[in-house]
DNA sequence: GTCTATAAGATGATAGAC
DNA sequence: GTCTATCATCTTATAGAC
């Protein structure tokens, strides 16, 4: 079961598409995956060149378009899918983390404020700006937009139902949830300081606790 | 006290700037502030060209250029701070339509999805976009996005502050209001539907309510 | 104030050798 | 799979006539 492949850049190394651990090495396409994905996060979807993609990805512009034939618009949507599941997993640490949900809501944006700062409020939602950008645009970008919020909105509304919520009020609260993350982290970023988020956190937690069953 | 002038594109006309009046002739720097508020509000900074806002504003780049020798940067700060008054506007409307500040909140909502329905869901937040995009650039453009931030900020803790809420209760509620109305806007965006902001709408209203003196 | 022409460089994308 | 060279087009910005 081997998995991990040698790799210097220039040899004609094969793409597998196994490796996952951080820092490991990672093959060409995952990694021109995930520098996009923090590209985009930074500077959004017109913000970002192909040719800043493949340099800081180590690849060549060849290599890009080798695995992603559909080009920017291809190589954004995959993009996106990445970091729905990357807040996907930070969602999934937050509302693990307590039992109550309203203080899990405390928890996620606790985290959200740490990955903040530690980018120098420069890295937040990984999906606000391209969605913004693309409203009129690629159908296959939105889609990967919509669907990322549908799915953290999921998350937060199975906390809420696992907690014995109203199973309307729990689809309502998610919506809401996701919306105010969405927004206070927007805030910080161009505040840059933490506040905001922190707040929004003590307000969800008194919202959360005004719809407990 | 003459100040309506003749206007018709190619005639040495004197730029005033007082016309104010929807649909009046505008002045021609008006004319390419206001186009691009819009397109930065739709396209976002690096999505918006300024061969596209003299084209939109029946300009030619020399008057562009003219106006804001400080090129795109300039004018982009310009055009956020017209998008800051034009959300200001909506909210004192929204704000002041109902006494009880819980209801101002679900009034507020409600303008705001009138506005994006009638624009198929595209004219959103006229800072979001350009804010995300250019954190790590313009300081220009950067302050301008965060002193509106902050206006908007300001009048909904005023209103909280004149129905006796106490201070510090107005002010963190008026920053989690606007971050919820971000974030709503743009879930509403990317879903096409009102419902994340009718859905915002009355649970600002029983965060309000739960905060009342 | 308005207009045209143009500079100087970046952009997304492709072709074809290796 | 990787690499380089290149195309056609677009970008911001400037110069100077009118």
């Amino acid at each position: 079961m081997e998995t991990k492949q040698h790799r210097r850049r220039g040899t004609g190394a094969t793409e597998r598409g196994t490796a996952a651990e951080p820092g490991a090495a990672l093959g060409t396409r995952e990694r021109i995956v995930r520098v996009t994905a923090r590209l985009l996060q930074r500077q959004g979807y017109e913000g970002t060149g192909i040719k800043q993609i493949a340099r800081e990805a180590g690849a060549t512009l060849g290599s890009v378009y080798h695995f992603f034939p559909g080009g920017k618009q291809e190589l954004a949507a995959e993009a996106i899918r990445h970091g729905d599941e990357e807040m996907a997993d930070l969602l999934r640490e937050g509302l693990g983390s307590a039992e109550d949900p309203a203080e899990a809501m405390v928890a996620v944006t606790a985290l959200l404020a740490e990955g903040l700062r530690e980018s120098d409020w420069l890295e937040g939602c990984p999906v606000t700006a391209t969605a913004l950008e693309t409203l009129g645009g690629s159908p296959e970008i939105q889609r990967a937009c919509a669907r990322a919020l549908a799915n953290w909105q999921e998350l937060v509304g199975a906390k809420l139902l696992a907690c014995g919520f109203d199973e309307q009020d729990a689809r309502e609260l998610a919506c809401t949830v996701i919306s105010v993350l969405e927004g206070a982290e927007l805030t910080s970023q161009v505040t840059r300081s933490d506040a905001p988020l922190r707040i929004a956190g003590r307000h969800l937690h008194r919202l959360v606790e005004a719809y407990r069953p």
